[in-house]
DNA sequence: GAGTTCGGTGAACGAGTGTTCGCTGAATGC
DNA sequence: GCATTCAGCGAACACTCGTTCACCGAACTC
């Protein structure tokens, strides 16, 4: 209790969608999310591989038993986490395209939103940086999935953007993981930048994103 | 020793550069390299935060004590192993822009290289992978601090290329940030895909490259 | 109200950990 | 030849670790 910094502020308060009746269950989802807040909070210093069972339950006032009723491995939570981290992302981006269709507006958003998720989020992000590639299989394909839904996401946003609508499904498929691919790199940079170091990172972001999209203006004449 | 799928092949076989006389030095450099290279064999499947001192002098063939005659810490061997990492990198860019200056060709070139470094050090780039946004900061900012090099040296070659030449500092450094992202994404995609899908990931990157090219050829006139 | 379910507990298991210590013996400097 | 250096060793210290077990007691069912 005493080694975890952040209070973990419950990143998603909504009890609303599953409740589920009875005390009981609520106890338990009390006691998962204790789990998955202190591990999150843990591991903004450290990988998932290089984290305990023991250090989790200490830091989520559990006993090392009670972890086991709840997952059957670390590597378990993790993907738990994964998903988690990633489903925000989803309305978030509708969210950038549900406005205007100028695409510098649209960049500009994307940044914005960006800049604000990650501000919002950090000890999210830097699980899912730290992770990405890290040393847990099952973790490592979570991320993969669902970041290759993302871009799918994207994607068939693109075919009803005016400057991509004419594009085959692979060339759109193509631009859309250009843009997930240099977002997510974003995301991570500003992670673990400070303060002056982001306002530079997200201007030279907005700045590439418009120089993909005056290429993509230009590739079906080439 | 049995647990060791590669006979690590040493990366580096020059013994010209510091052979150092003596067979004393000889013996004790014998010793670095077989830490290094069991640690890079045990990180393939592992993070440098979840290897133990135990785990690689056993790997190695040395006593656990014998470790700290040559590191202080896992950390600073991993350090060592960043170093490594990315020292061939730079000659191979140079390689590249040293032939003709034909963008298309170039980018042909670059993602050749690419694959077959890729190919040639898996366990290199894995590692760097894991480790790039990995738990342990000092072996992050060493690859921070190399990336970053590398930038440099590509926008450094960027001043010399027809179509970037005119471009101010500050964009060339942009671009030239673009296109390392992409080139680190890729071999990190690279890395952990079989085969078949090298070839479509070879393919989209070179799409990829040349739609940002495009962007950059039009950025002025913008 | 009686009986069942089940999330959480504390103790215990064997195994693995990082690091330090004094020692050895071959390579060195003279 | 002799004294010195020092890479590597085995043993030991004092941990932490993952996982299992029987058990408790509050929440549930009926």
């Amino acid at each position: 209790m005493t080694s975890r910094p952040d209070p973990a502020p419950a990143p998603d308060p909504a009890p609303a969608p599953a409740p589920a009746a009875g005390v009981r269950q609520a106890q338990k989802q009390a006691s998962r999310r204790a789990l998955l807040d202190a591990a999150l909070g843990l591991l903004e210093q450290q990988n998932l591989s290089g984290l305990g069972v023991r250090e989790v339950t200490r830091a989520a006032g559990l006993s090392p038993a009670g972890f086991y009723r709840h997952f059957a491995d670390l590597a378990e939570l993790g993907v738990v986490l994964v998903e988690e981290s990633l489903a925000n992302l989803h309305v978030m981006v509708r969210a950038v395209f549900a406005g205007s269709g100028e695409p510098e507006l649209l960049i500009d958003r994307s940044v914005e939103v960006i800049a604000a998720h990650v501000a919002e989020h950090p000890a999210y992000l830097r699980f899912l940086a730290r992770e990405r590639h890290g040393g847990v299989k099952s973790v490592r394909d979570a991320v993969a999935a669902e970041l290759a839904r993302f871009a799918e996401e994207l994607a068939d946003l693109l075919a009803v953007q005016p400057d991509t609508a004419a594009w085959s499904a692979a060339d759109r498929r193509m631009l859309a993981e250009l843009y997930v691919d240099r977002m997510v790199s974003t995301a991570l940079a500003l992670v673990e930048a400070d303060a002056e170091e982001r306002a530079a990172i997200a201007r030279t972001v907005r700045t590439q994103l418009r120089l993909i999209n005056l290429g993509s203006r230009h590739w079906q004449a080439s």
